[in-house]
RNA sequence: GGCCCGUUCGUCUAAUGGUUAGGACUCAUGGUUUUCAUCCAUGCAAUAGGAGUUCGAUCCUCCUACGGGCUACCA
Protein backbone atom coordinates (compact mmCIF):
# COMPACT_ATOMS: atom_id res chain seq x y z
CA UNK A 1 0.00 0.00 0.00
CA UNK A 2 1.01 3.13 -0.75
CA UNK A 3 1.74 5.49 1.93
CA UNK A 4 -1.55 7.88 2.68
CA UNK A 5 -1.89 11.62 2.37
CA UNK A 6 -4.07 13.25 4.30
CA UNK A 7 -5.30 17.06 4.34
CA UNK A 8 -6.64 19.31 7.25
CA UNK A 9 -8.73 21.98 5.14
CA UNK A 10 -10.19 24.73 8.02
CA UNK A 11 -11.54 27.75 6.42
CA UNK A 12 -10.00 31.02 8.31
CA UNK A 13 -13.34 32.60 9.10
CA UNK A 14 -12.43 31.95 13.47
CA UNK A 15 -10.17 30.39 15.25
CA UNK A 16 -9.87 26.41 15.62
CA UNK A 17 -12.29 24.88 17.20
CA UNK A 18 -12.31 22.01 19.34
CA UNK A 19 -14.42 19.95 16.26
CA UNK A 20 -11.58 21.01 14.07
CA UNK A 21 -9.05 20.05 16.36
CA UNK A 22 -10.39 16.33 16.78
CA UNK A 23 -10.76 15.96 12.56
CA UNK A 24 -6.88 17.34 12.60
CA UNK A 25 -5.91 14.95 15.21
CA UNK A 26 -7.65 11.91 13.46
CA UNK A 27 -6.07 13.00 10.25
CA UNK A 28 -2.74 13.21 11.88
CA UNK A 29 -2.83 10.03 13.77
CA UNK A 30 -4.08 8.27 10.65
CA UNK A 31 -0.78 9.92 8.81
CA UNK A 32 1.55 9.12 11.45
CA UNK A 33 0.27 5.55 11.80
CA UNK A 34 1.05 5.03 8.28
CA UNK A 35 4.03 6.84 8.24
CA UNK A 36 2.41 9.05 5.55
CA UNK A 37 2.12 12.78 5.09
CA UNK A 38 -0.19 15.30 6.74
CA UNK A 39 -1.21 18.07 4.90
CA UNK A 40 -2.52 21.80 5.64
CA UNK A 41 -4.93 23.32 3.03
CA UNK A 42 -6.64 26.72 4.11
CA UNK A 43 -9.57 27.25 2.27
CA UNK A 44 -9.82 30.80 2.11
CA UNK A 45 -11.68 31.38 -1.03
CA UNK A 46 -15.01 33.22 1.09
CA UNK A 47 -12.92 36.84 0.78
CA UNK A 48 -15.62 38.23 2.54
CA UNK A 49 -15.27 35.73 5.95
CA UNK A 50 -11.63 34.47 5.29
CA UNK A 51 -9.10 36.87 7.91
CA UNK A 52 -5.14 36.25 7.72
CA UNK A 53 -5.04 36.54 11.24
CA UNK A 54 -7.35 33.42 11.63
CA UNK A 55 -4.77 31.40 9.41
CA UNK A 56 -2.22 32.69 11.86
CA UNK A 57 -4.22 31.65 14.86
CA UNK A 58 -5.04 27.89 13.38
CA UNK A 59 -1.43 27.02 12.41
CA UNK A 60 -0.34 28.10 16.39
CA UNK A 61 -3.40 26.36 17.36
CA UNK A 62 -2.23 22.90 15.31
CA UNK A 63 1.47 23.78 16.51
CA UNK A 64 0.25 23.76 20.19
CA UNK A 65 -1.17 20.72 19.32
CA UNK A 66 1.68 19.15 18.30
CA UNK A 67 0.23 18.20 14.47
CA UNK A 68 3.24 18.97 12.33
CA UNK A 69 2.35 19.47 8.57
CA UNK A 70 4.50 18.36 5.88
CA UNK A 71 5.06 20.62 3.08
CA UNK A 72 3.90 24.60 3.11
CA UNK A 73 0.83 25.82 4.12
CA UNK A 74 -1.27 25.45 0.93
CA UNK A 75 -3.63 28.44 0.19
CA UNK A 76 -6.42 27.25 -1.93
CA UNK A 77 -6.86 31.06 -3.58
CA UNK A 78 -3.81 30.69 -4.75
CA UNK A 79 -5.36 27.95 -6.87
CA UNK A 80 -8.18 29.92 -8.74
CA UNK A 81 -6.49 30.20 -12.04
CA UNK A 82 -6.01 26.19 -12.01
CA UNK A 83 -10.02 25.89 -11.08
CA UNK A 84 -10.44 28.75 -13.68
CA UNK A 85 -8.76 26.21 -16.50
CA UNK A 86 -10.46 23.45 -15.52
CA UNK A 87 -14.26 24.63 -15.53
CA UNK A 88 -12.90 25.97 -19.43
CA UNK A 89 -11.58 22.16 -20.02
CA UNK A 90 -14.76 21.05 -18.47
CA UNK A 91 -17.02 23.23 -20.85
CA UNK A 92 -15.14 22.49 -23.88
CA UNK A 93 -15.41 18.31 -22.70
CA UNK A 94 -19.38 19.13 -22.23
CA UNK A 95 -18.94 17.39 -18.94
CA UNK A 96 -20.28 21.13 -17.47
CA UNK A 97 -22.63 23.58 -19.24
CA UNK A 98 -22.91 27.34 -18.95
CA UNK A 99 -26.51 27.87 -17.78
CA UNK A 100 -28.19 31.23 -18.33
CA UNK A 101 -30.97 31.07 -15.78
CA UNK A 102 -30.89 34.07 -13.29
CA UNK A 103 -30.26 34.10 -9.55
CA UNK A 104 -33.90 35.92 -9.37
CA UNK A 105 -35.27 33.47 -11.76
CA UNK A 106 -34.30 30.30 -10.19
CA UNK A 107 -35.62 32.03 -6.71
CA UNK A 108 -38.97 32.70 -8.03
CA UNK A 109 -38.91 29.22 -9.77
CA UNK A 110 -37.96 27.76 -5.96
CA UNK A 111 -40.57 29.88 -4.07
CA UNK A 112 -43.73 28.32 -6.78
CA UNK A 113 -42.51 24.94 -6.31
CA UNK A 114 -42.34 25.44 -2.78
CA UNK A 115 -46.25 27.35 -2.73
CA UNK A 116 -47.36 24.02 -5.04
CA UNK A 117 -45.34 21.98 -2.32
CA UNK A 118 -43.66 20.05 -5.21
CA UNK A 119 -39.85 19.11 -5.19
CA UNK A 120 -37.90 21.81 -6.63
CA UNK A 121 -35.59 21.05 -9.29
CA UNK A 122 -33.15 23.23 -11.27
CA UNK A 123 -34.32 23.24 -14.88
CA UNK A 124 -32.12 21.77 -17.27
CA UNK A 125 -32.71 24.40 -19.99
CA UNK A 126 -29.28 25.17 -21.19
CA UNK A 127 -27.91 21.68 -20.49
CA UNK A 128 -28.07 20.46 -24.15
CA UNK A 129 -26.69 23.86 -25.71
CA UNK A 130 -24.03 23.82 -28.27
CA UNK A 131 -21.08 26.05 -27.74
CA UNK A 132 -22.46 27.72 -30.54
CA UNK A 133 -25.50 28.65 -28.80
CA UNK A 134 -24.01 29.47 -25.27
CA UNK A 135 -21.73 32.10 -27.41
CA UNK A 136 -24.57 33.89 -28.93
CA UNK A 137 -26.46 34.22 -25.28
CA UNK A 138 -22.95 35.57 -24.33
CA UNK A 139 -22.49 38.36 -26.98
CA UNK A 140 -26.48 39.02 -25.94
CA UNK A 141 -24.62 40.53 -23.09
CA UNK A 142 -26.59 37.52 -20.63
CA UNK A 143 -24.47 36.07 -17.67
CA UNK A 144 -23.58 32.86 -16.96
CA UNK A 145 -23.05 30.23 -14.11
CA UNK A 146 -21.15 26.92 -14.86
CA UNK A 147 -23.43 23.42 -13.67
CA UNK A 148 -21.62 19.97 -13.88
CA UNK A 149 -23.37 17.87 -15.98
CA UNK A 150 -24.52 15.31 -13.89
CA UNK A 151 -24.87 11.77 -15.76
CA UNK A 152 -28.20 9.39 -15.16
CA UNK A 153 -26.99 6.57 -12.32
CA UNK A 154 -25.89 5.88 -9.10
CA UNK A 155 -23.28 7.19 -7.24
CA UNK A 156 -22.38 4.75 -4.60
CA UNK A 157 -19.06 4.99 -2.38
CA UNK A 158 -17.62 3.37 0.90
CA UNK A 159 -16.77 5.52 3.77
CA UNK A 160 -14.24 4.31 6.41
CA UNK A 161 -16.42 5.65 9.15
CA UNK A 162 -20.15 4.65 7.76
CA UNK A 163 -19.96 2.18 5.81
CA UNK A 164 -21.51 1.97 1.85
CA UNK A 165 -23.57 5.29 1.03
CA UNK A 166 -25.70 5.29 -2.24
CA UNK A 167 -27.34 8.03 -3.63
CA UNK A 168 -29.14 8.17 -6.61
CA UNK A 169 -28.04 10.63 -9.49
CA UNK A 170 -31.86 12.20 -9.85
CA UNK A 171 -31.53 13.55 -6.03
CA UNK A 172 -28.90 15.82 -7.55
CA UNK A 173 -29.59 18.82 -9.64
CA UNK A 174 -26.54 19.92 -11.82
CA UNK A 175 -24.93 21.94 -9.43
CA UNK A 176 -22.90 25.57 -9.89
CA UNK A 177 -19.52 24.70 -9.96
CA UNK A 178 -18.76 28.42 -11.42
CA UNK A 179 -20.51 31.56 -10.28
CA UNK A 180 -21.41 33.94 -12.80
CA UNK A 181 -18.21 36.37 -11.56
CA UNK A 182 -16.37 32.78 -12.54
CA UNK A 183 -15.35 31.93 -8.77
CA UNK A 184 -15.19 28.40 -8.64
CA UNK A 185 -17.91 27.04 -6.02
CA UNK A 186 -16.62 24.40 -3.23
CA UNK A 187 -17.68 21.43 -3.84
CA UNK A 188 -15.70 21.67 -7.24
CA UNK A 189 -12.88 22.97 -5.67
CA UNK A 190 -12.10 20.47 -3.18
CA UNK A 191 -12.63 17.54 -5.47
CA UNK A 192 -9.77 19.39 -7.86
CA UNK A 193 -7.33 20.42 -4.78
CA UNK A 194 -7.55 17.14 -3.05
CA UNK A 195 -6.96 15.76 -6.34
CA UNK A 196 -3.99 17.85 -7.20
CA UNK A 197 -2.63 17.58 -3.76
CA UNK A 198 -2.27 13.67 -4.27
CA UNK A 199 -4.87 12.69 -1.23
CA UNK A 200 -5.33 9.62 -0.69
CA UNK A 201 -8.10 9.84 2.47
CA UNK A 202 -10.15 12.57 2.82
CA UNK A 203 -10.70 12.51 6.60
CA UNK A 204 -13.31 15.17 7.91
CA UNK A 205 -16.45 16.10 9.55
CA UNK A 206 -19.73 14.15 8.56
CA UNK A 207 -21.35 17.16 7.66
CA UNK A 208 -19.37 17.32 4.85
CA UNK A 209 -20.80 13.42 4.34
CA UNK A 210 -24.05 14.68 2.15
CA UNK A 211 -21.73 16.55 -0.22
CA UNK A 212 -19.66 13.80 -0.73
CA UNK A 213 -21.62 12.55 -4.04
CA UNK A 214 -21.17 15.74 -6.04
CA UNK A 215 -17.49 15.54 -5.44
CA UNK A 216 -17.51 11.91 -6.79
CA UNK A 217 -18.98 13.35 -9.80
CA UNK A 218 -16.23 16.12 -10.03
CA UNK A 219 -14.09 13.27 -9.87
CA UNK A 220 -15.76 11.57 -12.16
CA UNK A 221 -15.96 13.81 -15.04
CA UNK A 222 -12.67 14.94 -15.09
CA UNK A 223 -11.38 10.57 -14.85
CA UNK A 224 -9.53 11.48 -11.80
CA UNK A 225 -8.84 8.95 -9.36
CA UNK A 226 -11.07 8.61 -6.49
CA UNK A 227 -9.43 9.09 -2.91
CA UNK A 228 -10.98 7.21 0.02
CA UNK A 229 -13.31 9.00 2.25
CA UNK A 230 -13.63 8.71 6.38
CA UNK A 231 -16.16 11.13 7.98
CA UNK A 232 -15.64 11.77 11.27
CA UNK A 233 -18.90 12.59 13.88
CA UNK A 234 -19.84 15.65 14.98
CA UNK A 235 -18.95 17.37 18.11
CA UNK A 236 -21.77 18.32 20.38
CA UNK A 237 -21.95 20.60 23.70
CA UNK A 238 -23.92 20.20 26.39
CA UNK A 239 -27.29 21.35 24.75
CA UNK A 240 -26.87 18.46 22.24
CA UNK A 241 -26.69 20.86 19.57
CA UNK A 242 -23.48 20.94 17.51
CA UNK A 243 -20.83 23.03 19.03
CA UNK A 244 -20.64 26.62 18.14
CA UNK A 245 -19.53 29.60 19.18
CA UNK A 246 -22.58 29.65 21.91
CA UNK A 247 -21.03 27.16 23.75
CA UNK A 248 -19.46 27.69 26.85
CA UNK A 249 -15.46 27.33 25.56
CA UNK A 250 -14.66 25.96 21.66
CA UNK A 251 -11.53 27.83 20.59
CA UNK A 252 -8.65 25.20 21.47
CA UNK A 253 -6.78 28.51 22.68
CA UNK A 254 -8.86 28.99 25.72
CA UNK A 255 -7.67 25.63 26.73
CA UNK A 256 -4.12 26.41 26.75
CA UNK A 257 -4.74 29.45 28.39
CA UNK A 258 -7.22 27.00 31.09
CA UNK A 259 -4.03 25.61 31.65
CA UNK A 260 -4.41 22.17 29.39
CA UNK A 261 -1.59 20.55 28.19
CA UNK A 262 -1.87 19.48 24.50
CA UNK A 263 -1.38 15.91 25.78
CA UNK A 264 -4.21 16.16 27.78
CA UNK A 265 -6.20 17.69 25.12
CA UNK A 266 -5.50 15.34 22.59
CA UNK A 267 -6.07 12.47 25.16
CA UNK A 268 -9.71 13.70 25.86
CA UNK A 269 -9.97 14.48 21.98
CA UNK A 270 -9.50 11.12 21.05
CA UNK A 271 -11.75 9.55 22.79
CA UNK A 272 -14.30 11.58 21.76
CA UNK A 273 -15.97 9.80 19.08
CA UNK A 274 -13.69 6.73 19.02
CA UNK A 275 -12.82 3.95 21.21
CA UNK A 276 -9.18 1.66 21.41
CA UNK A 277 -11.04 -1.06 21.97
CA UNK A 278 -9.71 -1.64 25.27
CA UNK A 279 -9.91 -0.08 28.67
CA UNK A 280 -7.16 2.04 28.41
CA UNK A 281 -8.40 5.80 28.91
CA UNK A 282 -4.60 7.34 29.68
CA UNK A 283 -2.53 7.75 26.08
CA UNK A 284 0.68 9.42 25.41
CA UNK A 285 0.96 10.38 21.75
CA UNK A 286 2.41 7.52 20.74
CA UNK A 287 0.33 4.65 22.25
CA UNK A 288 -2.66 7.01 20.37
CA UNK A 289 -0.63 6.39 17.04
CA UNK A 290 0.13 3.12 17.45
CA UNK A 291 -4.11 2.58 18.62
CA UNK A 292 -5.65 4.38 16.13
CA UNK A 293 -8.16 2.84 13.69
CA UNK A 294 -10.90 3.74 11.80
CA UNK A 295 -12.99 0.65 12.60
CA UNK A 296 -13.28 2.35 16.28
CA UNK A 297 -14.71 5.14 15.21
CA UNK A 298 -18.72 5.88 16.27
CA UNK A 299 -20.80 7.07 13.99
CA UNK A 300 -23.22 9.32 16.37
CA UNK A 301 -22.33 12.42 17.53
CA UNK A 302 -20.43 12.99 20.80
CA UNK A 303 -21.04 15.41 23.62
CA UNK A 304 -17.90 17.59 24.91
CA UNK A 305 -17.90 17.04 28.43
CA UNK A 306 -15.44 19.04 30.38
CA UNK A 307 -15.27 17.22 33.51
CA UNK A 308 -13.59 14.33 31.97
CA UNK A 309 -11.38 16.63 30.50
CA UNK A 310 -10.67 17.81 33.86
CA UNK A 311 -10.03 14.48 34.64
CA UNK A 312 -8.05 13.38 31.76
CA UNK A 313 -5.70 16.25 32.51
CA UNK A 314 -5.47 15.31 35.97
CA UNK A 315 -4.02 11.73 35.01
CA UNK A 316 -1.45 12.76 32.68
CA UNK A 317 -0.67 15.62 35.15
CA UNK A 318 0.92 12.95 37.51
CA UNK A 319 2.70 11.10 35.01
CA UNK A 320 4.19 14.41 33.50
CA UNK A 321 7.90 14.93 34.28
CA UNK A 322 8.73 17.87 36.87
CA UNK A 323 11.01 19.24 34.05
CA UNK A 324 8.33 18.95 31.16
CA UNK A 325 5.91 21.05 33.69
CA UNK A 326 8.10 23.62 33.82
CA UNK A 327 8.81 24.03 30.82
CA UNK A 328 5.07 24.02 29.89
CA UNK A 329 4.12 26.44 32.54
CA UNK A 330 7.06 29.06 31.35
CA UNK A 331 5.42 28.35 27.94
CA UNK A 332 2.08 29.37 29.51
CA UNK A 333 2.67 32.39 31.62
CA UNK A 334 6.24 34.34 31.10
CA UNK A 335 6.31 35.86 34.31
CA UNK A 336 5.96 32.77 35.86
CA UNK A 337 9.22 31.59 38.63
CA UNK A 338 11.33 34.08 37.69
CA UNK A 339 14.33 35.08 39.91
CA UNK A 340 13.36 31.70 41.48
CA UNK A 341 16.14 29.16 42.61
CA UNK A 342 15.80 26.18 39.95
CA UNK A 343 16.06 23.60 42.55
CA UNK A 344 13.25 25.56 44.56
CA UNK A 345 11.27 26.00 41.37
CA UNK A 346 11.64 22.01 40.89
CA UNK A 347 10.81 21.15 44.84
CA UNK A 348 7.69 23.12 44.76
CA UNK A 349 6.69 21.70 41.53
CA UNK A 350 7.17 18.35 42.79
CA UNK A 351 5.41 18.78 45.82
CA UNK A 352 2.14 20.32 44.13
CA UNK A 353 2.31 18.78 40.55
CA UNK A 354 0.10 15.21 41.79
CA UNK A 355 -2.64 17.22 43.52
CA UNK A 356 -3.43 19.52 40.66
CA UNK A 357 -5.21 19.18 37.60
CA UNK A 358 -4.24 21.83 35.37
CA UNK A 359 -0.97 23.40 34.63
CA UNK A 360 -2.72 26.89 36.10
CA UNK A 361 -4.09 24.94 39.53
CA UNK A 362 -0.16 24.56 39.77
CA UNK A 363 0.63 28.05 38.88
CA UNK A 364 -2.14 28.86 41.40
CA UNK A 365 -0.39 27.04 44.45
CA UNK A 366 2.80 27.55 43.43
CA UNK A 367 2.28 31.09 43.52
CA UNK A 368 1.94 30.55 47.43
CA UNK A 369 5.68 29.89 47.82
CA UNK A 370 7.42 32.44 45.14
CA UNK A 371 5.82 35.46 46.77
CA UNK A 372 6.65 37.05 49.71
CA UNK A 373 3.05 38.40 50.45
CA UNK A 374 -0.01 36.42 50.66
CA UNK A 375 -3.14 37.81 50.74
CA UNK A 376 -6.42 36.08 53.06
CA UNK A 377 -9.62 36.13 51.76
CA UNK A 378 -11.66 37.93 54.05
CA UNK A 379 -14.55 35.67 54.08
CA UNK A 380 -12.48 33.09 54.53
CA UNK A 381 -10.17 34.12 57.40
CA UNK A 382 -13.73 35.61 59.65
CA UNK A 383 -14.64 31.55 58.68
CA UNK A 384 -11.45 29.91 59.85
CA UNK A 385 -9.68 32.61 62.26
CA UNK A 386 -11.72 32.23 64.97
CA UNK A 387 -10.05 32.37 68.87
CA UNK A 388 -9.21 29.23 69.51
CA UNK A 389 -7.54 28.93 65.80
CA UNK A 390 -5.57 32.15 66.75
CA UNK A 391 -4.34 30.63 69.80
CA UNK A 392 -2.84 27.46 67.92
CA UNK A 393 -1.41 29.66 65.62
CA UNK A 394 0.31 31.45 68.17
CA UNK A 395 1.23 28.69 70.04
CA UNK A 396 2.84 27.30 66.90
CA UNK A 397 4.86 30.17 66.20
CA UNK A 398 5.87 30.47 69.46
CA UNK A 399 7.00 26.78 69.10
CA UNK A 400 8.53 26.77 65.55
CA UNK A 401 10.27 30.08 66.53
CA UNK A 402 12.85 28.43 69.03
CA UNK A 403 13.01 24.98 66.35
CA UNK A 404 16.25 25.21 64.57
CA UNK A 405 16.17 21.60 63.10
CA UNK A 406 13.73 22.09 60.26
CA UNK A 407 12.86 18.57 59.40
CA UNK A 408 9.72 16.34 59.22
CA UNK A 409 10.74 14.35 62.51
CA UNK A 410 10.69 17.64 64.58
CA UNK A 411 7.55 19.71 63.24
CA UNK A 412 6.12 16.49 64.15
CA UNK A 413 6.53 16.29 67.25
CA UNK A 414 6.20 19.86 67.51
CA UNK A 415 2.23 18.99 66.13
CA UNK A 416 1.86 16.72 68.79
CA UNK A 417 2.44 18.71 71.70
CA UNK A 418 -0.44 21.27 69.90
CA UNK A 419 -2.42 18.18 69.58
CA UNK A 420 -2.69 17.52 73.65
CA UNK A 421 -2.49 21.00 74.62
CA UNK A 422 -5.01 21.99 72.31
CA UNK A 423 -6.89 18.20 72.83
CA UNK A 424 -7.70 18.30 68.89
CA UNK A 425 -6.93 15.98 66.58
CA UNK A 426 -4.19 17.03 63.85
CA UNK A 427 -7.00 17.95 60.82
CA UNK A 428 -8.54 20.66 63.25
CA UNK A 429 -4.85 22.11 63.25
CA UNK A 430 -3.71 21.53 59.86
CA UNK A 431 -6.69 23.98 58.50
CA UNK A 432 -6.20 27.22 60.48
CA UNK A 433 -2.07 26.72 59.66
CA UNK A 434 -2.74 25.76 56.06
CA UNK A 435 -4.88 28.96 55.74
CA UNK A 436 -2.32 30.99 57.28
CA UNK A 437 0.31 29.69 56.13
CA UNK A 438 -1.00 29.85 52.10
CA UNK A 439 -4.25 31.81 52.20
CA UNK A 440 -6.11 28.33 50.40
CA UNK A 441 -7.89 25.90 52.23
CA UNK A 442 -6.28 23.20 50.24
CA UNK A 443 -2.43 22.01 49.22
CA UNK A 444 0.08 19.51 49.58
CA UNK A 445 0.81 18.06 52.71
CA UNK A 446 1.86 20.62 55.72
CA UNK A 447 4.83 19.36 56.97
CA UNK A 448 6.76 19.27 53.51
CA UNK A 449 5.28 22.52 53.23
CA UNK A 450 6.47 24.15 56.31
CA UNK A 451 9.93 22.65 55.14
CA UNK A 452 9.71 24.08 51.97
CA UNK A 453 8.71 27.46 53.14
CA UNK A 454 10.88 27.48 55.37
CA UNK A 455 11.27 29.06 58.70
CA UNK A 456 11.51 32.90 57.94
CA UNK A 457 8.19 32.64 55.40
CA UNK A 458 6.34 30.48 58.09
CA UNK A 459 7.19 32.59 60.95
CA UNK A 460 6.34 36.35 59.01
CA UNK A 461 2.91 34.29 57.80
CA UNK A 462 1.85 32.88 60.84
CA UNK A 463 2.48 36.75 62.80
CA UNK A 464 0.21 38.43 59.91
CA UNK A 465 -2.23 35.65 60.37
CA UNK A 466 -2.40 36.68 63.84
CA UNK A 467 -3.27 39.97 62.86
CA UNK A 468 -5.71 39.49 60.70
C1' G B 1 -40.64 19.18 1.89
C1' G B 2 -36.73 15.74 -0.41
C1' C B 3 -32.15 12.98 0.32
C1' C B 4 -28.31 11.08 3.63
C1' C B 5 -26.74 9.71 8.58
C1' G B 6 -27.61 8.42 13.49
C1' U B 7 -30.24 6.61 18.51
C1' U B 8 -26.95 1.38 24.80
C1' C B 9 -26.61 4.51 32.01
C1' G B 10 -26.79 12.16 32.74
C1' U B 11 -21.83 11.93 29.60
C1' C B 12 -17.81 8.97 26.75
C1' U B 13 -18.23 4.01 25.38
C1' A B 14 -18.01 -2.06 25.44
C1' A B 15 -20.65 -6.45 24.17
C1' U B 16 -23.28 -10.31 21.53
C1' G B 17 -28.55 -14.01 17.94
C1' G B 18 -28.51 -16.75 24.50
C1' U B 19 -24.27 -11.94 29.64
C1' U B 20 -26.78 -10.46 36.32
C1' A B 21 -25.95 -5.59 29.31
C1' G B 22 -19.30 -4.49 31.05
C1' G B 23 -15.83 -0.24 31.77
C1' A B 24 -14.73 5.12 32.40
C1' C B 25 -16.37 10.25 33.85
C1' U B 26 -19.96 12.59 37.01
C1' C B 27 -22.79 11.97 41.52
C1' A B 28 -23.59 9.48 46.49
C1' U B 29 -21.60 6.54 50.51
C1' G B 30 -17.52 4.30 53.07
C1' G B 31 -12.13 3.52 53.67
C1' U B 32 -6.85 5.30 53.22
C1' U B 33 -4.38 10.05 53.76
C1' U B 34 -5.14 11.79 61.59
C1' U B 35 -6.59 17.85 56.69
C1' C B 36 -7.81 18.86 51.32
C1' A B 37 -6.66 16.47 46.70
C1' U B 38 -5.08 11.71 45.12
C1' C B 39 -6.01 6.56 45.75
C1' C B 40 -9.29 2.30 46.94
C1' A B 41 -14.16 0.05 47.71
C1' U B 42 -19.40 0.13 47.19
C1' G B 43 -23.73 2.14 45.17
C1' C B 44 -27.19 4.95 41.68
C1' A B 45 -27.95 4.63 36.51
C1' A B 46 -29.02 2.48 29.80
C1' U B 47 -30.41 -1.00 24.96
C1' A B 48 -36.11 5.38 22.04
C1' G B 49 -41.15 2.99 20.75
C1' G B 50 -43.84 -0.69 17.80
C1' A B 51 -44.09 -4.79 14.54
C1' G B 52 -41.58 -8.91 12.15
C1' U B 53 -37.64 -13.03 11.53
C1' U B 54 -36.17 -16.58 15.43
C1' C B 55 -36.63 -21.56 20.32
C1' G B 56 -34.34 -16.81 21.74
C1' A B 57 -33.28 -10.44 19.84
C1' U B 58 -29.81 -4.74 22.42
C1' C B 59 -27.71 -7.18 18.01
C1' C B 60 -31.05 -8.88 11.69
C1' U B 61 -35.54 -6.52 8.75
C1' C B 62 -39.48 -2.90 8.45
C1' C B 63 -42.31 1.18 10.45
C1' U B 64 -42.74 5.32 13.88
C1' A B 65 -40.57 8.95 16.95
C1' C B 66 -36.55 11.92 18.04
C1' G B 67 -31.75 14.15 16.76
C1' G B 68 -28.10 15.78 13.18
C1' G B 69 -26.37 16.92 8.26
C1' C B 70 -27.09 18.25 3.19
C1' U B 71 -30.55 20.43 -0.14
C1' A B 72 -27.31 28.15 -1.70
C1' C B 73 -24.15 31.87 -7.32
C1' C B 74 -21.30 29.68 1.89
C1' A B 75 -17.13 26.68 3.02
Amino acid sequence: MNKPIVRFAPSPTGYLHIGGARTALFNWLYAKKNGGKFLLRIEDTDLERSKSEYIDQITDALSWLGFDWNDNVILQSKNKSRHEEVVNHMIQAGTAYRCFLSKEELDALRKESEKKKELFRVPKTYRDYSLEQHQALIDEGKSFTVRLKIPDGITEFTDLVYGTIKVNNKELDDFIIARSDGSPTYNFVVAIDDSDMNISHVIRGDDHLANTPKQILVYKALGLTLPTFAHLPMILGSDKKRLSKRHAATNVQEYKEKGFTATAMINYLSLLGWNPDSDQEIFNINELVGAFNFSQVQKKPATFDEKKLLWVSGQQMAQIEVSTVIKEIEILDSSWGVNQDSKYKNDVIALVKDRSKTLNDIIEVSDVFFKEDISHNEEMSKKILDDSSIQIITDLHEALNIEDNWRKDTLESIFDNLMTQHELGLGKLIKPVRFALTGLGYGPGIFDMIILLGKDRCLNRLSKAVKL
